[in-house]
DNA sequence: GTCTATAGAGTGATAGAC
DNA sequence: GTCTATCACTCTATAGAC
């Protein structure tokens, strides 16, 4: 008998990829040990409470992920700088719009009901990440919050019209107009 | 013993509300029979081709409203009108973000495959005719090409936010938000 | 031998089709 | 209601590292 060794590291962005393509109700437990190739022996070892524990731990994986890369350096580093990578990390991360967005996407369903407070976390600590750093750069903060809004919430429909059409190039151009947007509101900003 | 009589046209809007609600892997025909009161005889009366008939009648029923309400207004009315229109629909339609978009949640998962052609159609036609009408209104073909996107992403992108901070107002801030940003770019627009 | 990780047959419940 | 397939999940067996 082969056996090969997985890591829960490496096991979960695996997961990750089947949830956000197939959604909470249809990545089944056989879908997901076909795309896996771990055994339904070794994913009840790894997440003893099951699909539920899986996508839990799939949330706070990508919740961890946006936290480093962008919620914390918009709170705390160069706000026009943090706004500027905020913006390359989003088109790299959702690769043009080729991949969409998990926390969204559970959102949209009765999934939410399932864990509605990670998923209200991630999007208001986007926005006030978001407008904190504005307002540091200057903007005022209404101005700030209606703009956070408007970007992150405009993030997630550039998404869906991407998977929707079909179109590798319009979640780029829906990203190069919400950062047009949002620098045009800073004081001195580049545009 | 009380019978219930049926018609195909009262069936489609309550199976709609289910498959909107649960996504349409999380719309199961028990789960169908409950909330709309329908033996499985009498759907797969209606419904030969099960779940994916009803899934494309919905569709297509919700596709008509659209084309009826709000793309040809869009298309043939007067322009400036048609567009204040628009938000009005959308945002009774959707319930003030209450209500979510069938078309852009079965755009975001494995469910897009099925329908493709349905659901790129859809935005498609939403966008073209939005872009039609800013032309038709003054505004140069560029410029209502993009904005024409914005908007149309930006309704899907508030109707997430509003499921995931489960924000009764915030639907509506997104709303009136595009629809200043769709009035400015009209030479002599209301602004 | 112990311990950890893996395999996969087998459980009852429920899916969608008819 | 009845069908079969598949669901989420349990359990036993065991491979390999120590």
């Amino acid at each position: 008998m082969t056996r090969t060794v997985f890591e829960k590291t490496d096991v979960v962005p695996l997961i990750a990829e089947v949830f956000r393509e197939l959604g909470y109700e249809g990545a089944s437990m056989s879908k997901i040990t076909a795309r896996t190739g771990l055994s339904k022996g070794s994913l009840y070892y790894f997440f003893p409470g099951g699909k539920e524990e899986m996508a839990a731990e799939i949330l706070a994986h990508v919740d961890a992920w946006f936290v480093s890369k962008v919620f914390e350096p918009l709170e705390q580093h160069d706000p026009q700088q943090a706004i500027s990578e905020m913006w390359q990390e989003v088109e790299t991360y959702f690769n043009s719009g080729k991949r969409i967005c998990l926390v969204g996407a559970f959102a949209l369903d009765e999934t939410r009901d399932r864990f509605d407070a990670v998923i209200c976390q991630y999007f208001k600590r986007w926005i006030d990440a978001l407008c904190a750093a504005l307002v540091r750069a200057g903007t005022t903060r209404e101005t700030a919050a209606i703009v956070s809004e408007e970007a992150v919430g405009g993030i997630q429909g550039g998404l869906i019209l991407a998977r929707a059409l079909k179109d590798d190039l319009i979640f780029g151009r829906t990203v190069a107009g919400l950062a047009e947007r949002v620098s045009k509101c800073i004081p001195g900003g580049t545009h």
